[in-house]
RNA sequence: GGUCCUGUGGUCUAGUGGUUAUGACGUCCGCUUGACGUGCGGGAGAUCCCCGGUUCGAAUCCGGGCAGGACCACCA
């Protein structure tokens, strides 16, 4: 008797993992023949705190997928990689070691970052990566901020700018006062919030009076014009004359455009550079003068006169009490409002006309919505939410941000006759405040960029920094396209949309055969998780209770791009599952002790000279792996595990091992044999298409039995089984018996049930004239598993008779 | 305001024109000793969100609602 091994899941999970990465299992060969499935990982950026589920399911979810296409005979690139370029690294170092960047030199304070990044890098690697079994080949490690990083994202600057799809230009920008940097569009995020809508006198210089409403009182020293609606009776006659601005004097015109709302407040509006966005689209239409009122740091400058130096907030207030006492406010009105705000702050975002770094996006509308039209989205929905965002772009891309640890813009200016010098890819990754360079046309020393770049600026060429783009070209051409990129659905105006961007710029291609929107993990309410809620549930914890196996299986059962409501049942089912495969073993190898197959390939399996029984697995088993395999090459993961725990948990041990178990215990030698190969070869199919799931638990069993005798040193390199029966009539044949004697098995234990009797109990079986002729072939097999003394062949019947003995 | 997704027994879930509508958890009844009481068999429990339509036939297709969620645009 074999021994049977205890189960326990924290020893499995150590040596295996171990044993993983001692024998580089998931080493990528470049040279190798089977076709590349490359993966176009997202970069985490490794915090220290506890690890929310969303977030662990969301990258084993596509872990999984890894480990599929290993088994499906795919040479896997798979590389891991950091995000640790940006401003979340810039914070954490500042709070953590309490160094203000504005006090440490540029240079020194990146060193820092780089420094600090590495250590909370390695950290989460271990703790996160490693530890929930993810098989990446940490041999092709990347981190954004590497110099590697830097040279594939200037070198994109670079290419961009002499093809002239990159630009610089003093433009209104978005600018987030609080991190006093340019932002992108995709940066900005809505706030709800209340405020106050103003109705403020104006004088007309003719005499007479208009009232405008606005929230924005603070921008009466930058107003530059007033609008009504070319058809509104009220205001029709002003069109043309000139109002003067209170407090600040200014004369402005009143000028007529379709887009004023006539309901909202009195259906006149100011237009101030810059309020909003309005604003700049009124400012550019109408070429209306500039009044740049707003410092970069978020306070008035000397337009405001004596309010100059005061932070907007407090200037509001000032104007609005002056106002008051002029007599010049008419009323005041509580007013929802969304308003722009930086995603990071939440800070309010303003407008202010500054020289920033452009690529050109409007241009190219039409062929990005044709790229990802060219790239199979899942699910394919996802798609129209990057059409929507492309359609309703109306800036192009800002990549420079007035920032200091970033990817340095590697461009300089002559101060003399204003030419830009960019640099050359031969002297990239460089860092221009450390280069001096000479004036191409005039010789005048030129100034060095300041700012970096926008992260995703970097972030857009993970393709080429994850597979090695200048480094190791001859791979990367092997990579790109690359086969999958793996994401969640907030980022796709972000990554997604600057990475095919990218690509389309750059290489006039796709940058990716197939994008996969992860899974979003809702509570149990079906509300977004929230540590400040505290409806946050914690990865460690469910592993720690539960084990990673387990935890892998509740990931299963997630359906990509729908939100996942957390379910604990679920991980209780997980560890079902993971005992029931471990039981399993037990019996199988229990009784396959000696046994050798013929053969490693299951392919060469002559059905013929089965037990029909046995061959009606098989033929099952056959039809089940042809659907697993499909769900999981259409990445659906959860699909492919309930149709393989369907098959392993009724077909095979509620049924079939019942079925063979009285010719694995006293059939003779050749009905043994039939059931051994049989059980052999299915409990081998069974392990492997679970194995991307619960990745522990399948090798240890493998490994107990199968690895040397397949010779193969881990299950998740071995290959997909496959069988292949020549005879299909036969095969149908066999079906026919099996699935109509499992259809009577399930009478039989139906009518003990009913009769209160144990499923062990005797009987005597009357059948139909077509079944007994049916079955007569499995028989004996179905005098066993229904522990049938006798079985009578009854005229005229056409159900079963179950007679009990006792 | 626009677009998209979702809506199936108490809970979660499968199911893209014909099924006695799947399975899991829970619940109830019963069984047990040659893998597993972390097991096995069985039962109860569903107006398949609502209203129309197409069809011989709809959970499934179409139209209109309702509810929840997401994305985008928004207003001085």
């Amino acid at each position: 008797m074999a021994k049977k091994p205890k189960l326990d899941l924290r020893e499995i999970e150590n040596k295996w993992r171990e044993f993983w990465e001692k024998e580089e299992i998931f080493k990528f060969n470049p040279s190798t023949n089977k076709k590349i499935f490359s993966i176009d990982t997202p970069p985490p950026y490794a915090s220290s705190g506890h690890l929310h589920v969303g977030h662990a399911l969301h990258y084993t979810q596509f872990e999984i997928i890894a480990r599929v296409m290993r088994l499906l005979g795919r040479e896997v690139y798979f590389p891991p990689g950091f995000d640790d370029n940006g401003l979340p690294t810039e914070k954490y170092v500042e709070t953590k070691l309490g160094v203000s960047k504005k006090d440490v030199d540029r240079e020194e304070f990146r060193k820092i970052c780089l420094e600090e990044s590495r250590k909370v890098e390695k950290d989460y690697a271990e703790r996160v990566f490693k530890k929930l079994g993810h098989s990446y080949d940490w041999s092709l490690l990347y981190q954004t901020i590497s110099p590697e990083a830097q040279r594939v994202a200037q070198t994109a600057f670079v290419r961009l700018y002499n093809q002239g799809d990159c630009y610089r230009k003093e433009e209104p920008v978005i600018w987030c006062p609080y991190h006093q940097t340019a932002l992108a569009q995709a940066e900005v995020e809505d706030l709800k919030r209340t405020t106050t809508l103003n109705y403020i006198d104006f004088e007309l210089a003719e005499g007479g009076k208009i009232t405008i409403a606005t929230t924005r009182p603070e921008f009466l020293p930058a107003c530059v014009g007033i609008f009504v609606h070319p058809q509104d009776e009220r205001y029709k006659s002003l069109v043309g004359k000139k109002a003067i601005v209170p407090i600040f004097k200014q004369e402005v015109e009143i000028m007529a455009d379709e887009k004023v709302e006539q309901e909202f407040g009195t259906g006149i509006v100011m237009v101030c550079t810059f309020g909003d966005n309005t604003d700049i689209e009124w400012w550019k239409k109408h070429n209306l003068e500039l009044r740049n009122m707003l410092n970069p740091d978020g306070t008035l400058n000397e337009i405001a006169g004596e309010l100059a130096g005061k932070p907007i907030e407090d200037a509001r207030r000032e104007i609005i009490e002056k106002l008051r006492e002029l007599g010049k406010l008419e009323k005041q009105e509580k007013l929802e409002q969304v308003v722009g705000a930086c995603w990071r702050c939440g800070t309010p975002v303003e407008y202010i006309v500054t020289k920033q770094w452009f690529v050109r996006t409007l241009k190219y509308k039409k062929e990005l919505i044709e790229r990802a039209r060219e790239i199979k989205w899942h699910p394919e929905f996802m798609r129209k939410r990057f059409e929507d965002w492309t359609n309703n772009l109306n800036w192009d891309w800002i990549i420079s941000r007035q920032r200091y640890y970033g990817v340095p813009i590697p461009a300089w200016y002559c101060e003399r006759c204003n030419e830009i010098i960019v640099a050359n890819e031969d002297e990239l990754p460089v860092d221009p405040t450390k280069k001096e360079k000479k004036c191409e046309k005039c010789g005048a020393t030129a100034k060095p960029e300041e700012d970096v770049f926008d992260t995703w600026m970097t972030s857009s060429n993970t393709p080429e920094i994850a597979g090695r783009w200048l480094e190791k070209p001859e791979i990367y051409e092997k990579l790109a396209p690359f086969s999958l990129r793996p994401q969640s659905h907030d980022i796709i105006r972000t990554w997604a949309f600057y990475t095919i961007l990218k690509s389309h710029l750059l290489f006039n291609r796709r940058p990716w055969n197939e994008v996969m929107i992860g899974t979003y993990v809702l509570d149990a309410k079906g509300k977004a998780m929230h540590k400040s809620k505290g409806n946050a549930i914690w990865a460690e914890d469910l592993i720690e209770k539960y084990g990673i196996d387990a935890f892998r299986y509740w990931v299963s059962t997630a359906s990509i791009g729908s939100d996942l409501p957390f379910n604990e049942t679920e991980l209780v089912a997980g560890q079902r599952l993971i005992t029931k495969l471990h039981n399993a073993a037990n019996f199988v190898f229990m009784n396959l002790e000696g046994f050798e197959p013929d053969s490693k390939s299951s392919t060469e399996i002559d059905l013929s000279s089965l037990e029909k029984m046995d061959a009606w697995l098989l033929v099952k088993l056959s039809k089940t792996l042809d659907k697993v395999r499909e769900h999981f090459e259409n990445y659906e993961i959860h699909l492919a595990r309930l149709e393989a725990e369907e098959f392993f948990w009724h077909t095979f041990a509620d049924n079939y091992i019942e079925i063979v178990k009285r010719r694995i215990y006293s059939g003779n030698g050749k009905e043994k044999r039939s059931a051994q190969l049989t059980l052999y070869h299915a409990f081998l199919a069974i392990l492997k298409m679970f194995s991307p799931v619960t990745c522990f638990i399948t090798e240890d069993i493998f490994q107990r039995f199968y690895a040397s005798k397949e010779g193969v040193k881990s299950i998740h390199i071995s290959s997909w089984p496959a069988f292949n029966f020549a005879n299909s009539e036969l095969a149908e044949d066999v079906e026919r018996v099996g699935d109509r004697f499992v259809e009577l098995l399930k009478d039989v234990r139906k009518a003990k049930s009913n009769a209160k009797r144990a499923m062990n109990a005797k009987v005597k079986l009357g059948l139909a004239n077509s079944d007994m002729e049916l079955l007569a072939p499995a028989l004996e097999d179905f005098k066993g598993v229904t522990c049938a003394e006798e079985i009578k062949q009854v005229e005229n019947c056409d159900s079963l008779s179950v007679e009990f003995l006792q």
